[in-house]
DNA sequence: ATAAGGCCCTGCTCGC
DNA sequence: TGCGAGCAGGGCCTTA
């Protein structure tokens, strides 16, 4: 559910709180969250403890906190995570599973996370290719669409040289990242293309219209706070975002077309739904899945 | 190297 | 009322 508009809101609350507090103490209540971090649990508590917060980072739905030791408390929500920045006093959500207390003793940031298919882990910064530090466990994540390095024109080559259908090119984080299951339907239906169109038949403009309605779409639902259905989705404060009101093809089976009052379809692939519209996004004559 | 399918998880909804 | 099936699906892993 989080994609990254919702990482984004998350990743400015953690940045207006963190900056220069220092952790005091780090509680671990569900092993599955640190999974990631090899070494266990216990040496993921010692690397944060006594360390301070620098700044928030993000690329696409990853998001860091580089510290003063030179590591990085990195996050990914997965599905159902959740980033708190809760009063101490306040009891613990049913869910949470990672607590880190400052020396401040004010807020806690509390990992909440319902399905545990996200993650927390304590990794080195390393330099990517243009120098900038990036936790070493997510050097083959693309940059997403709304980084200022973002390289179209690299973009549009490394997709017209794949054949694979153009979802499935969106949803692949090494190739372009943020992109996930809502916002790739809501920039397909915006830019008229159907999610199974072979990637090697596509041309330049219809990349480029592509890019555009990824990044209109991205920046419309930031403005709102980002996407909610329910309340799995939240700020650092635990409020829920309104682009649920914005969406013009996710979830909306069965619902009339905005453009053109189609009634829209949901189709199945992946294990996941595909909405779109039978009249604006047509399906190609080879289809690519 | 790329492409594609399986798997991990919990809670909610639905049909019988 | 109980209960299993289906659904939500991102990313890592394996296989071809």
């Amino acid at each position: 559910m989080p994609e990254l508009p919702e990482v984004e809101v998350v990743r400015r609350g953690l940045h207006n709180w963190l900056i220069d507090r220092t952790v005091a103490d780090v509680t671990v209540l569900h092993p599955r969250s640190v999974r990631r971090h090899l070494p266990g649990a216990t040496d993921f508590v010692a690397r944060l403890a006594h360390t301070r917060v620098v700044e928030a980072r993000r690329r696409g739905k990853y998001l860091w906190l580089p510290l003063d030791s030179g590591d990085a408390l990195m996050a990914h929500l997965g599905m159902s995570g959740q980033l708190l920045l809760r009063p101490a006093h306040e009891p613990g959500e049913r869910h949470l599973r990672i607590r880190v207390d400052f020396t401040d003793g004010q807020r806690q940031l509390r990992f909440v996370d319902q399905r545990t298919f996200g993650h927390l882990l304590v990794d080195k910064l390393v330099d990517d290719d243009a120098g900038v530090p990036l936790p070493s466990l997510i050097t083959h994540i693309a940059r997403d669409p709304l980084d200022p390095a973002f390289d179209d024109d690299a973009f549009a080559a490394a997709l017209l040289r794949r054949r694979t259908g153009l979802k499935r090119a969106l949803l692949d984080q090494s190739l372009v990242s943020g992109i996930g299951n809502i916002y790739a339907d809501e920039a397909l239906w915006q830019c008229r293309l159907h999610w199974a169109a072979p990637t090697e038949r596509l041309r330049r403009p219809q990349v480029d219209a592509l890019l555009s309605a990824v990044r209109d779409v991205m920046t419309r639902a930031l403005a709102e706070g980002g996407t909610s259905f329910d309340s799995l989705y939240v700020n650092v404060n635990g409020e829920s975002g309104y682009f649920s009101r914005g969406l013009r093809a996710y979830g909306r089976a069965d619902l009339p077309c905005e453009r053109c009052a189609t009634l829209l379809r949901r189709e199945v692939f992946m294990n996941r739904s595909s909405f779109s519209c039978p009249k604006c996004q047509p399906p190609p004559e080879f289809a690519r899945f």
